[in-house]
DNA sequence: AATTTAATGTTAGCAGTGTAAACATAATAG
DNA sequence: CTATTATGTTTACACTGCTAACATTAAATT
């Protein structure tokens, strides 16, 4: 017998919506297949969730909070273009691997992050990681630590669509030289990709 | 009275399509809606495609198809780094401007392009204009040319991308010195910025 | 400890969606 | 002129987000 009360369903609903949303992507989730996955009625969830978009939201933070592990450096030492270089490349992992959550974080599924502070807040601390990391390989105005933030930011994050899009395209290109081939052998040395790529960010 | 017949329901629908899509964003479009817009009963638009998927498939393959207008560089002339500048401009100004006609063409909404012949031909065609262009800037192997095209389309994308992001991102960070001033520099820039940003691409 | 209040759950129902099936009409091919 | 095909309509189903009214339990207040 069952109590009335479910006693954590907020959390189970975020964990089984991260999980769903990875799996089939966002646009297949619904209130209600989550609902009867925690066994419990089809409005129950409006109690933890406002609307659709705040369970969306609530996925995306954990996907953000995922994201700034998954970029971590540590602080104590020295960072060097080695580490930028990490950084970039655990980026580009984390885009490719979770690609259905990084749609939801980046995509306009949330229309505005304001409305969501812990949203807001991990969205804004993984900006905060690769700034820091910035101002610890050189010493930049703030502007230029932006500036380079922005940059690198962009890089990485194009790859990522670019990377998921091109092997959608199809292959009616010749073997070797086409864009597929090219985004695979990016893909498979990111490394060697983007230290190139950081040269000129660096020294500027 | 009208014609039992509507005579050119399916162009139409895809006009339409285009416009909301633009509007409101595709998932705000219902095919439903789209029906009642052309002043035709709510299946209708099943003669003319088979699934939504197909509707959005042909709304991107016109997105696709202004995408590459707007990056149209004359192939006669010699190409220079300018042009290569230029036609950056251009595609974060088309992704910029066209914000939710783009998230159609690169995002999830459309799975597998291979499924729809048009849309294929007019994605490859905008990344056979890059390719060109990049092929009579320097004499450089298929592989280095493919190598720079996903390179430069990559930061272009991840651009539209970021710049949009940030926007929303909200703004607790100190005037003048934040990613959103950054990103709004950027922006008013972006020709000053892509000309750097190039630099790296070209002589490597 | 008893009672009030707030939090959390359920049931019923609305308006909207994608899409399939069966049918109606008009344009076209033989 | 007739048969076929293309195109449109009606009806219906299963699903969705969400609201309102009600039920139950936990927490707060007296």
């Amino acid at each position: 017998m069952k109590s009335y009360h479910h006693g954590n369903l907020k959390q189970e609903l975020i964990d089984c919506a991260c999980k769903l949303c990875e799996r089939d992507g966002y646009t297949k989730l619904s209130i209600r297949s989550l609902a009867k996955e925690s066994g419990v009625s089809q409005t129950a969830p409006y109690r933890h969730f406002e609307t659709k978009e705040t369970l969306y939201a609530s996925v995306a933070t954990e996907g953000f909070k995922k994201l700034s592990i998954a970029c971590h450096i540590d602080a104590d030492k020295k960072i060097t273009k080695k580490h930028l270089v990490e950084i970039g490349c655990n980026y580009i992992e984390f885009g490719l691997k979770n690609a259905n959550t990084y749609d939801l974080m980046f995509g306009t599924a949330v229309g505005n992050f304001a409305e969501y502070p812990e949203l807001l807040e991990s969205a804004n601390s993984t900006y905060e990681n690769m700034r820091l990391s910035f101002s610890k390989l050189a010493s930049d105005s703030d502007e230029v630590i932006a500036f380079k933030c922005i940059t690198l930011w962009s890089m990485v994050h194009g790859l990522v669509g670019i990377l998921r899009k091109v092997q959608v395209v199809g292959d009616d290109f010749e073997e070797g030289v086409g864009p597929i081939s090219t985004a695979s052998i990016i893909s498979t040395n990111l490394e060697g990709y983007l230290d190139k790529a950081l040269d000129g960010l660096i020294q500027s």
